[in-house]
DNA sequence: GTCTATACCCCGATAGAC
DNA sequence: GTCTATCGGGGTATAGAC
């Protein structure tokens, strides 16, 4: 808290007047988080493969802009109150929950063979997320660069061809 | 410091008849954990494709031997010292190191199709280590299904039928 | 709405008796 | 080698003046 009112430019004090405590705080910040990437995620047209490669872009840049929201969502998680931690856990299986309709429908229509969607699903974000922890805008690899790779593994994986 | 006291069955102060402060502690906890990853990491037989299978079914079953160790090591990375830190980076690398080794001979001869190496190691890492954050030994799957799962979506992303 | 001052608690680490 | 006791520092949060 003494932190953030320094970066604020005002006294440690000060900060109770916008927010009740810090846990509420920093709940609000990753529920906050979760709803502009809940809001955010395309609703593409198109089949499965088109909607897929429409997902991994989206991942992929939203969180490569946002790499402190990103940070503090997944090492503060610990840090919450059980009831704020189940609203969290809720709004994360909801996006994960997007990923699998996806992944359920391209199975279904024959565009996409794999044999567990809800491993391929966690597979998938594990692999987009990890991005964030070395992308740097200024690095050998443009953000474009980066999502046509990653798009060109996830496609391979689920089976499609290019 | 006093919660692992408690654990042991002493009080705090004992503690430091075993380690000069937390920081060295900690570090010392990390280190060891990355020597027997690369202890235990095996020189596999064969082509790149039976090098690269092994590697994904060591790579799970290993952390998922040691979800705690797993935790502090990635949880615990922003406390360590400059110096602990770029030890344990460098550790980390040499890891990373050997499954990139494995990709950039399959891309040699031919068995792989990717077009670049440290990307495919870093993502195929993060995928890997995610199952640490769902995994559980009496859930839906035993190790042997995700390891083959696992094995089946890296097997394809680079390329090597069935 | 912000300030100063402070209460209360927990932390890592040390001192000195045994 | 472990204990009790404590130091110094930092944390969140509150009280009360302005």
């Amino acid at each position: 808290m003494r932190a953030i009112a320094a970066e604020v430019g005002v006294q440690a004090g000060a900060l109770y007047n916008y927010t009740p405590d810090k846990q509420t705080l920093l709940f609000e910040l990753m529920r906050g988080h979760l709803e502009d990437l809940l809001a955010a995620v395309p609703e593409t047209a198109g089949g499965p493969s088109a909607q897929l490669k429409g997902f991994v872009a989206f991942h992929i840049r939203f969180h490569a802009d946002r790499p402190d929201a990103v940070f503090i969502a997944y090492m503060e998680l610990r840090n919450l109150t059980p009831e704020n931690f189940a609203e969290v856990e809720r709004l994360r299986r909801t996006y994960e929950d997007r990923l699998e309709a996806i992944l359920k429908a391209g199975l279904q229509n024959g565009e996409f063979s794999v044999t567990d969607t809800k491993i391929v699903t966690l597979a998938i974000i594990a692999m987009l997320t990890g991005v964030n922890t070395w992308f740097r805008h200024n690095g050998r690899l443009s953000l474009d660069e980066v999502v046509t790779q990653y798009w060109d593994m996830v496609r391979k994986a689920v089976g499609v061809a290019s």
